[in-house]
DNA sequence: CTGGATTGTCTCTTACAAAAGACACATGTA
DNA sequence: TACATGTGTCTTTTGTAAGAGACAATCCAG
């Protein structure tokens, strides 16, 4: 299972990871535990394993699957003993976009960019804390720089993450900041003051680039998209070769922000 | 937890079931009630009126809600005290999809078809008993005949309810079947056995069309789409003005019965 | 074949979550 | 002014759901 890679995704889940396992956990906390695991592991999982992953008693875990699968939250896969999210959870996903402009707008707006571009392009927002990327748009290239729907990475990898935590206080920053977000995939340490100092620099400037943080090869480019003035609600970002000219580069970043200002709201 | 959801079409029309519900019940329960509550009414609800609406003490709601939203599931909408789903349902739900080639290329499917023949497509499952609307899109015409996503319809009131069935025990199709379900909207009363017999002959013939059954102004083609041979996974349709002519109906259910062929697995 | 690992279903106990209800503070309206 | 209605947070009580464990049934490797 752990598979070892160890690009982006963290396993630990959650809201309050607890320490060694609190004996008795209601049974609301460890569904949400099992979805957080389905949805870290993106396939369908076997029962037992699930109780392993999730660390939880199996007797419980085989009753928690059953309500589910009732429900229609989760579904059995296949071959019979492994489950997976069930349609249930696509019918709601389905109406939160439906209950939200700003998402609904933002994936097509996404669409419409790395189409016209040829880049991969994202809409990521604040999800409980952690970066998260909404929508994706695979653009053109040869070499896909692809990045999953739902994937979360931390906060300081990356150049939206910078925008979004723009107008928060310091300390909730540190909160949502652990030391090992800070550690970069290859190894390099950033400092959590710098960081904070990007922040307000993007911030400022209403948008951000970031070379070769996530890996050697792209750069990243974000534009804020405001619900408020001053509150910034997601962030639509392209990612490109880190050797794209300077001037391409200025060129996406103006189209960037053109679009994203689209999007705000100007209240 | 017999009775599932019993909140469909109906508006709210009151005092149905919900038997003596053993006044302490278990709170993932709680939790999808609240869920299906949302998105019978789909749009914010009021923590207090959440609390009426699946009937259960204030102050459990009011610790589940927390939980809920701060898990993600849940979000609290603009206002302050207002609850709708959150982005992590959107999320799981993408993860679905993602996870289903039939829901993925169906979806797509069915908007070719409706920009194609400018008529209303739907692609239609069992989701745990009940026929749902999983993906629609709505066509070109000036009337526009609306369904949206998600919704659920009592089966024998489609086409798609009949060859959903196909393959079932008469039995099972009782069970699924209400009294209620058979009485039409405009007050008809179809009898169980015309509907079983209509379930074989659709099942034979490989297509179905309804004609005035939810409304007078429309009629219904479907066509089944099979995870194996014999097994009727979900059923893409077509909804177009009751008075097309013989001869355009033929000529899209063929188009209709080739796509759906297209999506199906042949074993 | 044998022994270990996994699966799905049961039963029983008690730790603890759901419920009841009281409270403080808003509103609105007669 | 009093009087109703809604909201959000407490505390206390008690019914029950989570958990431990035993079970038979598969499965698979050696």
């Amino acid at each position: 299972m752990q598979d070892g890679n160890a690009l982006a995704v963290r396993p630990d889940a959650g809201p309050d990871e607890d320490k060694i396992s609190g004996s008795r956990e209601k049974g609301l906390n460890r569904v949400l535990h099992i979805l957080e695991f389905l949805h870290a592991n993106q396939r369908a999982i076997g029962i037992g394993d699930l109780a392993k992953g999730v660390n939880a008693p199996r007797s419980t875990i085989y009753t928690l699957v059953r309500s589910l699968v009732d429900a229609g939250l989760l579904e059995m896969a296949g071959d019979g003993n492994r489950v997976y999210f069930g349609k249930k959870l696509y019918l709601y996903g389905m109406d939160y976009v439906r209950g939200n402009d700003l998402l609904r707008r933002g994936r097509h707006e996404v669409d419409n960019l790395s189409r016209e571009t040829g880049e991969t392009s994202e809409l990521c927002m604040l999800q409980s804390g952690r970066y998260t990327i909404v929508h994706s748009s695979p653009g053109t290239r040869p070499f896909r720089i692809s990045s999953a729907t739902g994937l979360q990475i931390p906060l300081p990898w990356t150049a939206s993450g910078r925008l979004l935590l723009a107008g928060f206080e310091r300390a909730v920053i540190e909160d949502m900041v652990s030391e090992d977000d800070l550690v970069l995939p290859d190894g390099r340490r950033l400092l959590l003051d710098d960081f904070i100092a990007d922040i307000a620099t993007a911030g400022a400037a209403g948008y951000c680039v970031t070379s070769g943080l996530v890996d050697a090869y792209t750069k990243c480019l974000a534009a804020p998209i405001f619900s408020a003035p001053g509150k910034v609600e997601a962030t639509m970002c392209l990612v490109v070769p880190i050797d794209t000219s300077e001037e391409k580069t200025g060129n996406l970043i103006a189209l960037l922000r053109e679009r994203a200002a689209r999007l705000s709201i100007t209240g």
